[in-house]
DNA sequence: CCCTGAAAATTACCGGAGGTAACTTCGACC
DNA sequence: GGTCGAAGTTACCTCCGGTAATTTTCAGGG
């Protein structure tokens, strides 16, 4: 955003004397180090390392800038939190895709939904962390919401649609959507809290349950193909 | 200790009428007001009034105190959440009680669960979103897992013990519980912000993705049995 | 060639919220 | 009556998100 010209002329000198911190004002290379990308980058790293309660002024330190120019990048908090749960996005659509477009049965498409949500997560888990429980409080839902929509909402509309659509309205594949979403985010949280058992297990029940239902025996499915890797 | 054993149960709610600003020092009645019961209480009637981003100041001067004996009766914000979230569960165990006995299927417990679940919801709106939202950013995961423990765990791992017990580790059962817990959650969220279906559709939807799966064709539920608009 | 204005950055500040120490007042007991 | 503990309020501290004010440099015209 166009910041208000300032009218304001130098008065007073100040003195030469500056030793140690980059002097304020205008750089001599001429140009910025602010672009949008890089600052997200930086970002992800500082949070990756330094863990998902990063405060933004550790964010712009660790980009090597200041606060304002992180905010004039990449504005404020949520939008923050907004850009790398796209990001985060991405990397589940990539990690998912070479199994998805594999899969012969719905089920395993769905599984390896699962388990690219379930993988990406675990390399990523500061970063997780911080996109799910970063923002700030007022706006953690229009966040969960916007990450679903640009996530699982496409993928699991399709898989609702394949057997709902014809019976019941298209809003059951929307409700799907989110139920999806919230399972996958709970018991991931759960499990990076305290992981009692292998990633693979953890695929093997969600799937399970997002699949088959508490109650229901739908398939036999194929008894735990692992290596998944 | 209070020498005199008179149970005083005054009306500790802020009035309109300006107090007068209490001068500080111990009160001359005697007796504190700093019950914890009661301050849960006006925690909860601000917090229901006022919108689930309420300060820790706003509460305690609902509560007719001041924000040391706010702190002194039931902790910090994140034990606040605490509290408040038990309370919700106890309301949740309450109202689905009386249907999960009367079901007959334990597929019709589950959908008392899940109505029950969103019911309280939707009556305790603000409530629900300052104990899902409304905690420490660092925290949040645990309470979370606090309130799945005590709200749905016993009752979800009951029923995926109905088919899971045997053939799987019960392992299951826990992953199932925090995924059901997620689903309730996330779609909860999802349809105090922008309610786009009634609750009872909602409830079938749930109740079917979470009873079925999304692949499963399990028993053919009772075709909304309800008038559903 | 200087002077002025725009651009780009840093520093300084503001406001609010969680949480706590310090102070004040009242009751009780010696 | 004096002193000590109990009960509460006020004032304060710290941290953090976010922004305004300031400082410096570059570009271009008189």
């Amino acid at each position: 955003m166009p910041t208000a010209p300032t009218k304001q002329t130098a008065a007073t000198v100040a003195e030469p004397t500056r030793p140690a911190r980059r002097r304020p004002g205008r750089p001599q290379g001429g140009r910025a180090i602010a672009d949008r990308s890089q600052l997200l980058a930086a970002a992800e790293l500082v949070i990756s390392t330094n863990g998902p309660d990063a405060t933004m002024e550790a964010i712009a330190s660790g980009a090597g800038v200041t606060k304002p120019i992180l905010y004039r990048g990449v504005g404020d908090r949520d939008a923050l939190v907004a850009a790398l749960a796209e990001l985060l996005v991405d990397r589940i659509n990539t990690a998912s895709s070479v199994a998805y477009r594999r899969a012969r049965t719905p089920r395993a498409r769905m599984r390896s939904l699962v388990a690219a949500y379930i993988e990406v997560v675990e390399s990523n888990r500061n970063l997780y962390l911080f996109v799910t429980a970063g923002g700030s409080n007022v706006d953690r839902v229009g966040q969960a919401m916007h990450l679903a929509d640009r996530s699982a909402v496409p993928i699991s509309a399709e898989l609702a649609k394949q057997r709902a659509a014809t019976k019941q309205s298209p809003a059951v594949a929307l409700t799907w959507s989110y139920g999806l979403i919230g399972t996958l985010q709970f018991v991931t949280l759960w499990w990076l809290r305290d992981a009692t058992i292998t990633a693979d297990q953890l695929v093997d029940h969600v799937t399970e349950l997002l699949w088959s239902g508490v109650g229901g025996t739908s398939s036999p499915r194929p008894a735990s193909r692992k290596a998944v890797t």
